[in-house]
DNA sequence: TTATAATTTAACCATATGGTTAAATTCAAT
DNA sequence: ATTGAATTTAACCATATGGTTAAATTATAA
């Protein structure tokens, strides 16, 4: 999970391969011998090392969650340069390029969200301040309330907007899979997914263009 | 599951209890012998009804399915009446009412697709047809397809546009939970949450507004 | 090299698990 | 009331499960 210049450690192999178990059959159904073997490790080092399943699951998901947040906030909203549809661009780009490279990871959010969230929900809130778009101390929820003061886009509900932003992006890269093979099923060329998904971005750049840019601002 | 106007039939007990079990736990977590106790049956009985847990799931699957494309497909897309935004209104209304009633059903079929969606792709093939968005035959697909041939709205990628429409009304009520239980940690009124998803729709109908309507068509 | 700490192993544990089976019970038709 | 079919039950099965433990092995420091 982390790429470090060293060999892996046995603790983050073990951590690597309860992701993969975690993506796959969730908490419930994940189990710590197939883990174990994932691993290549003996069982009961998942005990010495992290003491409980669910101790796993938590680090694993913090890890997840601290790796896509570090993704998120290396995106630069800094206001200073650039016309603000081509700033707008780069965060669509760079926050699709986040979802299609970790799709599984969001994967595992999406899991966690689904079942309850129990336990991601306390790792947002020690985290509240490093999330972008946290309406206190975002960076990227200031980018968008300076545009708004600024008069480069329609006053809106920010939160709202952001939420639109990342919702239209991810569900392509979560149901991609289930699509190619029902396009294999019809007797599709499933390259008509991938092209399909490539476009995905301009799309949604498309409608928050016209969206949320006020009309000045706008190029036809 | 269905809302019969007689007394609950055995079989539909054992689905109901089980759609509970599979929403929260998925289909790896779920046990055959809480979904007995739930059902108020004897575990046997399960394998009397459905021979094992998978065709229960299955079951499950197509029962949550059908259930939600009747439902969208319930809603009137005839274009002989009203003008093409308050139509869209009508079916952003429409469409975040199902996954607001229905957000556990949402969930599960959610669950199937981000662990493979090996069982629901067989059951979207099967009933590719009565899917309102497919490119062939959906009467959505028709609707908006029609609507840019009169010049109503930009000639845009109908899919695309349908997958914007959904994916922006779904994450609400998926996070919700989530969201109220942060909220409560953070020592915030969790009503914020309510009146903040209850604006949800009229905001997704503005950006769409904007976003795909062509200009003599927009109301200020 | 030795002693200690850290890591790893193999075996174990009590319980859980999806599924099976034969007997008991209930239902429906005559 | 009787018979056969359908349903239900309690017990069972072989294996799986998360976790435990003491011994063995390896690593480290002096």
């Amino acid at each position: 999970m982390k790429g470090k210049k060293e060999k892996e450690s046995k603790r983050d192999k073990i951590l690597n391969a309860a992701a993969e178990e975690f993506i796959e059959y969730g908490f419930y159904g994940a189990r710590t011998q197939r883990i174990a073997n994932k691993a290549k490790v003996n069982k009961a080092m998942l005990h010495y090392y992290f003491s409980s399943k669910e101790n796993i699951y938590k680090e694993v998901l913090k890890t997840v969650f601290n790796l896509l947040i570090e993704k998120l906030n290396s995106i630069k909203v800094d206001d200073k340069e650039g016309r603000p549809e081509e700033k707008m661009r780069q965060i669509i780009d760079a926050y699709n390029e986040v979802f299609k490279n970790y799709s599984n990871y969001v994967r595992l959010v999406i899991y966690e969200v689904i079942t309850g969230g129990r336990y991601i929900q306390q790792i947002i809130f020690e985290n509240i301040n490093r999330i972008p778009f946290n309406p206190w101390t975002g960076k990227l929820y200031k980018y968008f309330e300076k545009q708004i003061r600024k008069g480069n886009i329609r006053k809106l509900n920010i939160i709202q907007m952001l939420i639109s932003l990342i919702s239209q992006m991810v569900p392509v890269y979560i149901a991609k899979p289930v699509a190619e093979n029902i396009f294999k099923k019809l007797g599709l060329d499933k390259f008509i997914i991938e092209k399909f998904i490539n476009k995905r971005k301009e799309f949604v750049m498309d409608i928050l263009k016209h969206g949320i840019f006020k009309k000045s601002n706008k190029r036809r």
